[in-house]
DNA sequence: GTCTATAAATTGATAGAC
DNA sequence: GTCTATCAATTTATAGAC
């Protein structure tokens, strides 16, 4: 009762955190600032959040929760087809990473101060990971694939989708003469460019 | 006349201030640290470099011209077939990288904040990146390769090359079980899996 | 050139009034 | 709950002696 308000400072204070530390990283962001956007004074900060090592930790795991853990989740478990699981796996995230560029930069952040925070996290969301190795031996087992390190695959599908966001400063200017949206729309086509670029490699003819 | 002294302090500062800037990143490096490492006081550092800034500037350069710039120019220049140019490439980058690995952090986190910077830098440096357009655009004439958008296989080679270093404290975990042998062997294998991975999704087959 | 001592700026956190 | 005012810690940078 009373819970319907607008939209609470608490509230407030964390979507502009989540602006703020995406934007900034951990130590660029200021907690003047986020006061500042979130509207309300900086002490308020304190009294919701405790500190600023307590504030990023809400931002961060609702962060993961939402963009990285539960839509991967979903797709491992419901594809069965290994050529099906490389195109989901792909579309989706570029999809998600395009729209949310600096969210990559933003995890390798943290992972690089605090080593063990985010797998603890992915461990902990049962995310099934085995399920990928199988499928993925199994398709070779069966033919389908030529015989790869199922690591190797994996680690590398990642990559493929991950680093042309992290990487854009100096892919824009080096190899796509400052074209901004020649950029944009490579991105873009790499929805579906990714995982044809890997089927290619591992499909075997008969 | 004069100079042939062991190690001038001027040099002992920059030795240690590459190692904290690399390891700690240009914010998390105190100019303290890099005092005690090099054996002097701390004004001596600004007596030589005047600011931090312009310290890790000197740092900078340096590293981008001697583990970046110099060797992949030279392998661009050498190399004319195509799929010798992928195999030296991704080698000698990998190598670099696997006995360097926290360079590929240093130089993202550098162009997140400093997006102008390197880029500048390369372009300056006379890479010849219009050579690997050529040669990839008359394989593809040639019949040899696939038809392929050359910024799509620059991109997916570097991709490949970089990211496993950068995303190793969340690989490790998840996908290695914590196994850093695992994943140290791993980083070898690529010194080749990652030409061959490459070369058998464009490869045509008569 | 090299040091000690200190200034000056930044910023996260708290005390206390309302 | 929310604010103003202030503290305290950290850290870069400089002044000035030797």
């Amino acid at each position: 009762m009373g819970e319907e308000k607008e939209i609470s400072a608490e509230e407030k204070i964390l979507q502009a955190a989540v602006e703020e530390f995406i934007h900034k990283g951990r130590s660029g962001t200021r907690m003047q600032v986020i006061a500042d956007k979130a509207g309300i004074n900086k002490a308020l900060l304190h009294y919701y959040y405790r500190s600023k090592d307590m504030l990023f930790e809400a931002v961060f795991s609702q962060v993961i929760k939402k963009l990285l853990i539960s839509k991967v989740k979903k797709i491992i478990e419901e594809e069965k087809d290994v050529f099906d699981l490389i195109r989901s796996f792909t579309s989706l995230y570029i999809d998600v990473l395009n729209r949310n560029p600096n969210i990559p930069f933003f995890i390798l952040d943290e992972i690089h101060r605090n080593p063990g925070r985010l797998p603890e996290a992915m461990m902990k969301s049962g995310l099934p990971i085995e399920r990928v190795f199988e499928i993925i031996q199994n398709a070779t087992r069966r033919g389908l694939i030529r015989d790869i390190d199922p690591r190797e695959l994996i680690v590398n599908m990642i990559s493929l989708c991950v680093f042309p966001l992290l990487g854009r400063n100096l892919m824009v200017p080096v190899i796509f003469g400052n074209d901004k949206v020649a950029f944009r729309n490579f991105l873009e086509s790499r929805k579906t460019d990714v995982a044809e670029f890997i089927i290619q490699s591992i499909r075997l003819r008969k």
